[in-house]
DNA sequence: TAACCTATTGGACCAAGGTACAACCCGGTA
DNA sequence: TACCGGGTTGTACCTTGGTCCAATAGGTTA
């Protein structure tokens, strides 16, 4: 699954590459003549004050290509135009980087990808869940690390080896060694894989 | 992140435990009697001819506690009655394990899970996204593996060790990396931690 | 029947992951 | 100043993961 950022500055977030490091950054004047392959995720910046209209109408989403619209200011008319121009869903430009994996997971199989107050809408129902304001399910982990050992977990649940993180970080596999041993100390985990699972949400 | 599965019956489905080790069985008439906490999701069977509202009925859905409804023959009716009624979401009974996840992790996230087709309704658009017929996006990995190299590798990717899986399964530790090596060799993986993202649906 | 796939296991071996103990530097704070 | 936490690294050591070569056995198919 190869993912594209589409923006009108070349330099992606840093969040972007955190979610997906193999990521490639587009201009918008180049999508045009790019060929892009159908599989894979076309993630389309929208800034403040641009509509979804007149933006994604340079787009060609061809049969099976998949976009999502990442909004400066993301509101449910922006929504509900990305959606009827063919995206698979809408999210916040500054989502942290599980919020885009996870609307990568949704969107990559079939899903669509709105927002809950757009569906509250839509619904037009007194839903309780909706209403029992559960915001931050993820206070955890993240909170609970130093800056680097977040930045360790990130690349270790995105499945990088030590030898790799230590390359990717100009630090010694030693001291990735280390950080990971406080990151397991601070979050009770055993190994790599059960961060990777906490770290990605799968926890079982 | 606790699972209940709330069934008429004692027995779990298969796919239910492969996706949730840890998960526990409840019968409807314990549920009222136990005292859940809150941080978890329950899980609450449908048999074919049940409507949601009188079957939901019997659970009081306490302040946060998230409710999923997996539905014998889910219809639209039956989604919006589940929500109406207080559930974040309803899918297939017999879904599969990595479906299941993913419900679990848009759930805990504070999002709803409805199936497409009644979003395509509340939508009311001619959105591609909904058109494209891209229902497969996974015909990959189980097809390509054996039934048993199938098995390890979920457990795999649920956080296990060979050693856990070598206990589960009654066969050696030996064998269940030979069962891996195969799985690796076939996927084309180098190690467990990318099986678990590839089995997860966490492909960066 | 021969060929083939799957499941199973053994032994040897190497690489990677992880821990224990210890040290240094640095900035902020009591 | 002394203390503390975070970041960094070292040595040594143990555990786990993974591969290579090899073998047995059951079932299916050409």
């Amino acid at each position: 699954m190869q993912h594209w950022f589409v923006d009108r500055v070349p330099d992606p977030m840093a969040t972007w590459l955190e979610a997906f490091p193999a990521a490639k950054m587009l201009r918008r004047e180049d999508i045009q003549s790019l060929a892009l392959e159908a599989n894979g995720i076309i993630w389309f910046r929208l800034h403040s004050g641009e509509v979804a209209d007149s933006a994604l109408s340079s787009v060609r989403i061809k049969g099976g290509q998949l976009v999502v619209v990442l909004a400066d200011e993301p509101d449910d008319a922006l929504v509900t135009s990305a959606l009827s121009f063919g995206a698979s869903g809408c999210c916040n430009t500054h989502a942290a980087p599980e919020v885009l994996r996870q609307v990568a997971l949704v969107v990559e199989n079939g899903g669509l990808w709105v927002g809950q107050h757009l569906l509250q809408q839509l619904l037009g129902t007194t839903s309780r869940a909706l209403k029992t304001g559960r915001r931050e399910p993820r206070v955890d982990w993240s909170l609970l690390l130093s800056e680097r050992e977040v930045q360790v977990a990130r690349l270790v649940a995105g499945g990088a080896s030590n030898k790799e993180i230590a390359m990717q970080l100009t630090i010694t596999e030693r001291t990735v060694k280390a950080h990971l041993s406080a990151v397991f100390e601070k979050l009770d985990l055993r190994d790599r894989l059960q961060l990777s699972l906490r770290v990605n949400g799968v926890r079982a």
